[in-house]
DNA sequence: CCGTTTATAGCACGTCCGTGCTACGATTTT
DNA sequence: AAAATCGTAGCACGGACGTGCTATAAACGG
């Protein structure tokens, strides 16, 4: 049964096998042989799609950024380039729910964020993963400063607020919640954590009756 | 050279070796033979302390905790029993130097977040550091509780503050800094991370001339 | 129809790991 | 002086790992 298979898919499939694999165990118990197990393929086959477990990693994290970050890029379309002008009302939420999108609020995003946290932390100690540890922080902060600069440009921000400062401050509540939610799931609850990111954003916004 | 050792302090400094070892290459290369090379010492000599390597894990992830708790406690002391009343703007400051603990402001305090991201991360996966995580966490929700009820019986606070939500985003703030901190030192400074603090405060803080 | 390519599969080697076990010198106790 | 205890040290076994290498069967190109 080969070739009419299509490599990316395969490699995809392989991938979405190293999640599971992470989520349940953690990264390090990640090995060949344990990704082909959960991808019901013989080591052999994977190593067939990937030359090295480092690169299995790699391709791995990569598609875990790609697929997250398609999903904010759609809602950040949605937002800046909206058919009819947005109400208020309309941005705020959808401002919140692009920034739901990393934060472990269903059983699906909860899954993203667990091997998210695995692979940025690992790549503190892997120099190969750290490109894609660093470049979705990057990607992060300015989207985070595009919304606010959005926001203010629309006078919907309070007069002081220093948007690059504020900017990393967002990044650190989406990032903590996600955090205490992943590591703290029964003492974080997913309405505690929308609270949370709903009343930080009202702190930024310019009070209004 | 036996037997004039005290036992307590042998196993602390296996533990340095173990954060050491963390911080430079990672938990999972913690392994008994590299921990035993880092503190100068045979394998066997570091068996004789820890029955296992999971009680090592274990006795080490204890001991960070133990030693930024009593640092916490040192801080919350100063702040909640001090003999003469503080004024305002010492209360704010011992509040920051406070939670500036738990941050990655200088080599000493971003090495322990290092390897204290290192131990909550396996703790998902890993039961029996399961404990070790999740009480810092209750205790770290408790104290900025505390601080938040003490500065708003103090008539510091805004009127609107949910007390229990904002003490959640406060912790969230202040992991969130931490981990991008530890992982993009080179995107996110210690001076940066001090003034998102600040200005998280700030937010909280009733508007005063 | 036959060579080439591709997918799948597995063996075997060297390495690192935790751990059961033993050994020995130094100290303390009887 | 003898015995028990303690700190130090290391061997060796079984297991998991990544990886170099080979084998086989199916699809494709000529």
């Amino acid at each position: 049964m080969p070739k009419i298979v299509d490599p990316h898919e395969r490699r995809q499939a392989v991938a979405e096998a190293v999640f599971r694999v992470i989520e349940r165990d953690g990264l390090d118990r990640a090995s060949l042989r344990t990704v082909a197990a959960e991808a019901g393929l013989a080591i052999g086959s994977v190593r067939h799609y990937f030359a090295s477990h480092a690169e299995l990693m790699e391709f791995a994290m990569r598609a875990m950024v790609e697929r997250v970050s398609a999903r904010l890029v759609t809602h950040a379309d949605r937002l800046l380039a909206a058919a009819t002008p947005l109400t208020w009302a309309e941005q705020r939420e959808a401002v919140v729910a692009m920034l739901a999108e990393v934060l472990p609020l269903d059983e699906e995003r909860r899954r993203e964020c667990v091997v998210w946290l695995a692979f940025v932390t690992a790549a503190r100690t892997r120099p190969e993963l750290r490109a894609s540890a660093d470049q979705p922080y990057d990607d992060m902060v300015e989207l985070t400063t595009r919304v606010l600069r959005g926001a203010e440009r629309a006078g919907a921000l309070r007069d002081d607020v220093d948007i690059d400062l504020e900017a990393r401050r967002l990044c650190a509540v989406l990032d903590g919640l996600s955090l205490h939610g992943v590591l703290h799931p029964t003492r974080l609850d997913p309405d505690t954590t929308l609270a949370v990111l709903r009343r930080h954003l009202a702190g930024l916004a310019r009070e209004q009756s």
